[in-house]
DNA sequence: CACCAGGCAAGTA
DNA sequence: TACTTGCATGGT
């Protein structure tokens, strides 16, 4: 197989089908999320944001002038909600500065730019900051996250030891860089992981990425 | 009961 | 630079 990278995509693709990522209504909302969702099962983040659409606080101005404490008490079922409260404050003040407070206006700006600037809030990392670029913004990044580490070393495309940076090289050098494929690839890196690999061992045996080897 | 989830930063050596 | 630890809820 020429294209290792491309061609598990295909079989995920067949096998699980587009996953429509980023589940939210709005841009602000995603990257809110970004951020919850941290070292965090989804399901836990949906409690949290259903807590913040109950009180209107879903939109920039609103959670702007909401306590910490405040924000922390909504944010909690999603756990880490003290530090969380902390780094969403982090990003309001930084849309605030630099967009007025609205995402939006980032649209207008380059990605290495952007995720320099990103990567300059306290409280978003590599994937967080790809996240929001990709899901919120549209921009074409690879976003790497613990799934797409196990599936690539699993399948010795990538020693365990691989870095988030070197990882995003290897998917990004051998793709088109494609929203859309990176949103649903990523997407469907996670789903894999969810299906196959977390549950019952025995399951990888039937992984369909696992095919030769 | 233990273990883990769509990470990140701060502290230590 | 390279480990280690804190952060915390809710599902299995």
């Amino acid at each position: 197989m020429k294209n290792k990278i491309l061609n598990i995509y295909n079989r995920l693709y067949e096998r699980f089908g587009p996953q429509g990522w980023w589940p939210a209504d709005s841009a602000f909302e995603v990257a809110i999320g970004a951020i919850l969702t941290q070292n965090t099962s989804w399901q836990n983040v949906e409690k949290a944001i259903s807590n913040l659409k109950k009180k209107k606080a879903l939109a920039f101005q609103k959670m702007y002038n909401m306590s910490r404490q405040e924000l922390a008490g909504l944010i909690r079922p999603a756990g880490y909600y003290n530090i969380k409260a902390k780094r969403i404050k982090n990003l309001l003040e930084f849309l605030k500065r630099f967009y007025r407070g609205d995402i939006k206006k980032m649209l207008s700006r380059g990605l290495p730019v952007l995720r320099r600037e990103l990567l300059s809030v306290n409280g978003i990392g590599p994937e967080t900051a790809d996240s929001i670029l990709l899901y919120a913004l549209k921009k074409p990044v690879f976003v790497v996250d613990a799934y797409t580490k196990r599936v690539l070393s699993r399948h010795k495309l990538a020693g365990h030891d691989a870095d988030y940076d070197e990882l995003q090289r290897l998917f990004m050098g051998h793709l088109p860089a494609d929203t859309k494929l990176f949103n649903e690839y990523h997407a469907l890196l996670v789903r894999l992981g969810k299906d196959f690999c977390k549950k019952a061992k025995a399951k990888c045996q039937e992984c369909p990425v696992n095919d030769e080897r």
